[in-house]
RNA sequence: GGCGCUAUCGUCUAACGGUUAGGACGGAGCCCUCUCAAGGCUUAAAUACGGGUUCGAUUCCCGUUAGCGCUACCA
């Protein structure tokens, strides 16, 4: 039975590289009929906060992602506890008496810290005897030197692993605190929980090694290990809030208008690939086609700019998911969106304005910049020049316009009725179809760029299209 | 510093000893066209460097360089 489980730490807000974690680690579950599980290590009592917790299961949530079972490590203390104590018992712990802030940082800078002098060496009675009166001790585990030997294992991703015991310094285990640190929390959950694959960031690599120690030292059959490659930010740096601000929280992806199966797809491309050139895909053929084979060991580094936070291709993604996804379930997704804007729409008059912007917005909040002239009754302010048609002049833009209303005044508004009404009155004029087309689109639009025409008109309707022309022909005249 | 991992177009990646080194995003150009999109076509752009092994290296080995990770009583 495949088990696999995405263990967060509270301590900040869920962003892109768990998210993948996640990803990963759920499409191997699905595509192994196994079960994805939610661990919470929460051992880092300070730093945890429940905000934290609130923005992973959010950001889950948006991306309908879901898991089979769901744990807590702060509840299960009494368990790291006992394997503590069982290794502890075996010989292969020690206490480390040397007090917290004693030669704090100085012994990493000195070239390789592995342990503090003395401490190994100091006899279980005495050991026992400090530790029962109450004298406060870190939990070490002993790793073995001067054996020669290596501790090693196969990564799915990576492929043999090994390392000598001697290069691993003396972990720590359980804190002064009596709180169990990482290492031996997440090692004690894994096996008790059944994890068969820990599928995580290759910054865990090299910790794999002391984990190893652990399931050895406690006589228990370590899980597989798969190390997923690192996400970076474009200037080579590990992701980090800190530095590269929102664009690592995935709430700000969300925010900015993405659908959740396009960012789902675009994160599974960021080290991993199906190896057959397809990259729009369904979440089943993702399922589908995911395997460690598949994963990359090299870095991938989200693409964004200070001017433009998405990465390229995963607005590239997403336009692709909007343009092909049935209007009303994108009138769906948009009417939130302009209502949370401040707009006042109802769905049916939305549901006319999709087909005209579908390919167009690359993001679900493009609907504001695109169809801001559905939305309020009064057009933004522009320029009049704008108006004025190519090679052409503002008398030619005012008698465009004037024809145009009384054109528009008895038109059938209709898509066709509204394009055989206007391509007339440019031959009446003696003027190119264009030339007769700009200035109402300025007009009506506010602006020269802007959706199909006679769709457009046909959606705002008679009433607004003369209010608005009439208005342009006063900024011509004046 | 020590140890570990990695190295193909700007970016995401394909090519598991033999290809004109492929695809995608982004860029450029052309076509289509009522503007903008969408779509179609074209194009520029990469095997970090140096040694081996081999008839033949992007691919295997070694070294160099660079990047990343770990080196905490963080995870």
């Amino acid at each position: 039975m495949i088990r696999v489980r995405f263990a967060p730490s509270p301590t900040g807000y869920l962003h892109i590289g768990g998210a993948r974690t996640f990803i990963f680690n759920w499409l191997y579950a699905r595509h192994h009929g196994g079960a994805m599980i939610l661990r919470i290590d929460d051992t880092d009592i300070e730093r945890n906060t429940d905000e934290s917790v609130r923005s992973i299961f959010d950001g889950l949530q948006w991306l309908d992602l879901d898991w089979d079972e769901q744990y807590r490590q702060s509840e299960r203390l009494a368990l790291h506890k006992t394997l503590a104590n069982e290794i502890l018992a075996r010989g292969f712990a020690y206490r480390d008496f040397t007090p917290l802030d004693a030669g704090d940082g100085a012994p990493a800078a000195a070239g390789g810290w592995l342990f503090n002098p003395g401490q190994r060496e100091i006899s279980r009675e005495e050991s026992d005897h400090r530790a029962a009166i109450g004298e406060k001790f870190v939990l070490r585990f002993r790793v073995p030197r001067g054996t020669g030997e290596a501790v090693t294992f196969h990564d799915h991703v990576y492929g043999e692993q090994s390392k000598m015991a001697d290069d691993i310094e003396d972990f720590a285990l359980l804190r002064s605190t009596g709180a169990p640190t990482y290492h031996l929390a997440s090692c004690a959950d894994d096996v008790d929980l059944h994890i068969s694959h820990i599928i995580r960031g290759q910054e865990h690599l090299t910790n794999t090694f002391k984990h190893l120690l652990i399931f050895r030292a406690a006589g228990l059959e370590p899980p597989q290990f798969a190390h997923l490659p690192l996400l970076m930010a474009p200037d080579g740096q590990k992701l980090s809030k800190r530095t590269h601000g929102p664009v690592v929280s995935i709430t700000t992806w969300r925010d900015g208008g993405f659908l959740p199966e396009a960012y789902v797809n675009f994160l599974c491309l960021l080290g991993w690939s199906p190896k057959n050139d397809r990259e729009k895909m369904t979440r089943d053929e993702l399922v589908q086609a995911f395997s460690f084979e598949g994963v990359n060991r090299s870095n991938a580094v989200v693409n964004f700019t200070d001017t433009d936070s998405f990465d390229p291709k995963a607005v590239w993604l997403n336009a692709e998911y909007i343009r092909t996804m049935a209007a009303a379930e994108l009138t769906d997704k948009l009417l939130p969106v302009v209502q949370n804007a401040g707009h006042n729409i109802e769905r049916e008059k939305l549901a006319h304005i999709t087909p005209l912007i579908q390919e167009r917005i690359r993001l679900l909040n493009d609907v504001l910049t695109v169809g801001d002239f559905f939305f309020s009754d009064e057009l933004a302010p522009y320029d009049s020049a704008e108006l004025i048609p190519k090679k052409g002049d503002a008398a030619l833009a005012l008698r465009v316009l004037e024809k145009a209303v009384e054109t528009l005044a008895s038109a059938e508004f209709s898509h066709d009725g509204l394009e055989t009404s206007l391509r007339g009155a440019a031959e009446a004029l003696s003027i190119k179809a264009g030339q007769m087309f700009e200035p109402v689109r300025v007009a009506v639009c506010g602006r020269k760029t802007a959706p199909p025409l006679f769709g457009t008109l046909e959606v705002l309707g008679r009433e607004i299209c003369l209010k608005r022309i009439a208005q342009a022909v006063e900024k011509l005249s004046c």
